[in-house]
DNA sequence: ACATAGATTTAGGTCAGCCTAAAACATTCC
DNA sequence: GGAATGTTTTAGGCTGACCTAAATCTATGT
């Protein structure tokens, strides 16, 4: 009944529909990379089973159902993550693929043990927020770095964990989760940025920025 | 290529290799609790790949490749039992089972954060022996108590892991890895005998005696 | 030594999750 | 509004891990 592959594509639609894109036969077959085909066949199976909404050629979207099993994998996921920080001493950049294989193997018990151990935290190593078990989730308003202008003074709350290699990028020049930083400037020919972080002042390109969420302070 | 079935049908090789038991295929077939036809099918691939030896109609026989197999599951098996019990607080009779998924997702990296946090234990909640990487197991040489004469100290060194109502049983009456006993009675006939453990005596069918191993003290 | 019981293997099938190639549909552009 | 382009689905296949039923082998008892 519940297999590693229904929780990855279920996982991918939430994924797709949290970033206001639709969740097409082909958006989702980047992101799982498999055939097209394969995903139009597994669509067909989630939607019997009532995890999605399917209209051939229109696209899928989650039921109230499906949205749970999303949320509830998005959980474990994130738990794993903050575990395998704080009591493996792990660094950020490592984890996502770890507690990919993790989060499928994981039972209620399992579960519940693990978020107690780590003081119920609220959010993973990358400031994503942790769904209640109840599946609540808790989404700080934030904005991309990429979209704040020079002169701002901004803390960071998420860093996206889409690309280890960004998050590695980011802790080698003293980005951490609720550092501080100045904008000093921005050049609008390409989105690139110099920031302050510390005494120390480096170069961020676009692409950096679009991946780092702030708020102002 | 590596499999959870694989995985799981090398290690019940293995265990059967250890208790002395030929590996046919209707002991697989009780021990994995599949079809006999699907044991055989199974192993001629386990074979191709040079994890065993088949010959038909003998049972089979690990290869050093698949007792290096076995070893190294049954090595993150108990990593992942160990720590469940001192990071987790889980009892020792519920850790099994999540060990069982555990093991089959656990990278080298992994396994190695987790043996260092745990100190580089020698062996598991119920006392059985860590393989170390290098796939060296150091067994200890215990008897069963269901051998021990009347009258015999004991210290327990191993419990089997096999059925975790013995597990929770044990701990009830006050047994755990490291207790002291002392055999006050044996009976002949039903092989039952009756122990004190601390100040209190109790009565242990030959089933949980066989169940459990034991040092001379 | 031979029938027979029990264990094992073969034959043929299912199901999940993937694939490629071809067909059907949707969109966009003149 | 119709051809070209891109997206999605259908059709047909494959592989791993299982199954049942039937055939075959081994071992046992007299």
């Amino acid at each position: 009944m519940k297999s590693i592959s229904t929780e990855d594509y279920i996982k991918a639609i939430y994924k797709l529909e949290g970033k206001g894109e639709k969740a097409t036969t082909s958006a989702l077959a980047g992101q799982l990379e498999v055939a097209d085909a394969s995903i139009t066949d597994m669509i067909k199976k989630l939607s019997e089973r009532g995890l999605l909404h399917y209209e051939p050629y229109q696209g899928v979207e989650l039921t109230a159902k499906g949205r749970k099993v999303a949320l509830a994998t998005l959980r474990r996921h994130r738990l794993w993550e903050m575990f395998l920080v704080q009591f493996l001493g792990f660094s950020w950049d490592m984890v996502h693929d770890e507690a990919e294989r993790l989060e499928h193997v994981t039972s209620d018990e399992l579960e519940h043990q693990l978020d107690k151990a780590l003081g119920f935290p609220s959010v993973d190593p990358h400031g994503d927020p942790i769904p209640s078990k109840e599946g609540v989730v808790n989404d700080t308003a934030s904005s991309s770095l990429a979209e704040c202008e020079a002169g701002s003074v901004v803390k960071i709350s998420r860093v996206s964990d889409d690309n280890s290699e960004i998050l590695i990028h980011a802790s080698q020049i003293g980005l951490a989760l609720n550092s501080k930083l100045t904008i000093k400037e921005k050049k609008t020919f390409d989105g690139s940025m110099v920031v302050k972080v510390g005494s120390k002042q480096h170069f961020i390109s676009k692409e950096v920025a679009q991946a780092i969420f702030v708020e102002y302070v």
